[in-house]
DNA sequence: AATAGGGACTTTACCGGTTCAGTAACGGAT
DNA sequence: ATCCGTTACTGAACCGGTAAAGTCCCTATT
């Protein structure tokens, strides 16, 4: 048994089969005006015949554009697989693709530093027409290159991290002073919070906006620690934080990710506190494991599908020559479920 | 402030710097004989100088190869995140990749007629080398139109679902059968199981794997459940079979994935029973979420990322054009933590 | 001395589309 | 009857590479 050797067709041949040139063609599929109805039509009907799609990597040569764009996701697999974010991140991202058939080009990299490089030979080899940048840090070297090469991106970070790169963001630093606000208005004062990788600009803010929005309430004892946003950190994190002795030991903690919080419950339950009796919890990217939990996590919440399709339109606005600019999305909003009340006296 | 309008250079301009022609700078940078190693180090480092890329749409043009392979994934987009599943598998899938600076083009579908269509657009317009399938089911649309197609592929399940395509699978059955085999040994009869979506044909071997198991241990009370994968779905199974009254209640669960043991966790403890005192539970697919819950959960372990890697692999040699072929993958193994033990009495 | 063989390149013909200048045909205005 | 302006389409150049055939020169063989 042989592979049939898929004679694979070609504009050509659709062409003489609707008896017109290439050109005639070309113009039918592209919905450019200048054929009648009738030949545009017997255009089609041939092409259904035969099969035949149009050969991207030509349509690419020649008219110098392609539908695809790049993301590269820089965090270790095993952290990856775990974050929901990243996940309903892209689906959200595809989603707005798919309606322009554009397609996405994936690719998880060991560091920053690759991922330049990745770009670089991304834009250069024409194999995106546009790029989708996130996970900023302070001074990224990102921003530099994709200046220099003149590549479309979009930058999902705050401005400040962004330089004049067109960016899409939410406003952490609001989210974290609503979270201790609402805590504190729970009557806490021993408010701590594990944040995520110390390297990433959103933490960095949010842990000045955390600093900052204990101090306006006059929290004194008010403790946070970075992890690496695993599970793991996260647990080891709580456990650190709850081993303090009664009156040294929060009564409340925000987690950056809804991850450490679910390992943060387990911890408490694990030294025997009763959430939220003991400690209230609170998760940040509410996912479904919020409501998988046992209490159910209150969490800052956040439409990251919804997230991923804005920065996907926003990104089409960049290619097609849009001007540099800074696009908020909805602040994270504080959706309160069984891990948080009023601490015990 | 104009864009530089990025005056794109070419292996044209290449080669002119090195002083040699086109062809040249191609062999060079395909690594093909016939050049000297000072003219070789010329060009290289004219490329260098000129920060040159190959255009990969040209090359695919004219050397009728590509450098991308497909993933299609059909679920809905707030599973997937959830199911650390995916991300592991791709990123195993990426590391192999990567080594041979090949990409993934990934795109999210909502059912498998429109993936379909989506691999026969993707092979006709040569805009992948061959794909990965994912998620079989009976009699599933995909084998029939690979085979038409010609299209090289790998088909991630068992090969009584995948027809003559390249297969690459786990025992699920074995596994199934390992561990109902190990909660009977514990002392379990009265033995659950929280299945994953019903068209899976992964779900229907595990199904009848379990029957099989069960009825060969003389195990009478045995249930099923099919679920969609979610969270909210594990935890309503979860909560109709607790809800027996005891002498029917099963003793143990096993759960398809680990989101729905997290959730099956949380309402034995919201309905106030003892896990593993009361009721026993395994999960499915251990990912880091396993070891977060307290208790841990026990579960049927499997290298996700080392599986992604093994497929990519397996595409790469059927790409190449190695015969169709059959390639198992280690069973998943049985990992005890905290939440199996004997039953009570 | 003539010839063969091979290494190091160059030349040239594509790959399968898009684009644009050109052309033929037709209807209407002058 | 002539000229104009459209509309509908064709033909050829071009995009940036690859691949196969061709050229040239140098050394080894007969």
């Amino acid at each position: 048994m042989t592979t049939s050797p898929t004679p694979r067709v070609t504009i050509k041949d659709v062409a003489a089969r609707a008896g017109v040139s290439k050109g005639a063609v070309s113009l039918a599929f592209n919905h450019k005006p200048g054929l009648s109805e009738a030949t545009r039509d017997r255009i089609f009907e041939a092409a259904r015949e035969l099969g035949w799609a149009p050969n991207l990597a030509a349509r690419s040569l020649s008219s110098s554009r392609v539908d695809v764009v790049g993301l590269a996701i820089c965090r270790p697999a095993q952290l990856l697989g775990l974050e929901p974010f990243y996940m309903e991140f892209v689906s959200g991202v595809e989603s707005v693709l798919t309606e322009r058939s554009c397609s996405l080009l994936l690719r998880l990299v060991r560091n920053v530093e690759e991922e330049v490089g990745l770009q670089d030979a991304w834009w250069r080899g024409k194999q995106v027409s546009g790029s989708i940048l996130v996970d900023f840090r302070a001074d990224d070297p990102r921003v530099p290159a994709a200046e220099r090469l003149g590549l479309p991106v979009v930058a999902v970070g705050h401005p400040s991290l962004t330089g004049s790169l067109t960016s899409v963001w939410t406003d952490d630093a609001t989210a974290v002073t609503e979270a201790v606000g609402y805590l504190a208005a729970l009557g806490h004062r021993r408010i701590a919070r594990v944040g995520g990788a110390a390297a990433l600009g959103h933490t960095s803010i949010r842990t000045a906006a955390f600093d900052e929005a204990t101090r306006a309430l006059g929290i004194a004892g008010a403790r946070q620690v970075a992890t690496d946003f695993s599970g793991e950190e996260g647990a080891r994190a709580t456990r650190s934080l709850l081993s303090a002795a009664p009156p040294d030991r929060p009564t409340a903690i925000v987690y950056d990710n809804d991850i450490m919080a679910v390992a943060g419950l387990s911890v408490a339950s694990e030294m025997g506190l009763n959430v939220p009796g003991d400690v209230s919890l609170l998760a940040w990217d509410d996912s479904q494991l919020c409501r998988l939990t046992h209490p159910t996590l209150s969490a800052m919440s956040h439409d990251v599908h919804g997230f991923g399709a804005d920065v996907a339109r926003t990104l089409f606005g960049v290619i097609t020559g849009e001007g540099p600019g800074s696009h908020p999305v909805p602040t994270p909003v504080l959706t309160p479920r069984g891990s948080t009340a009023p601490p015990k006296v």
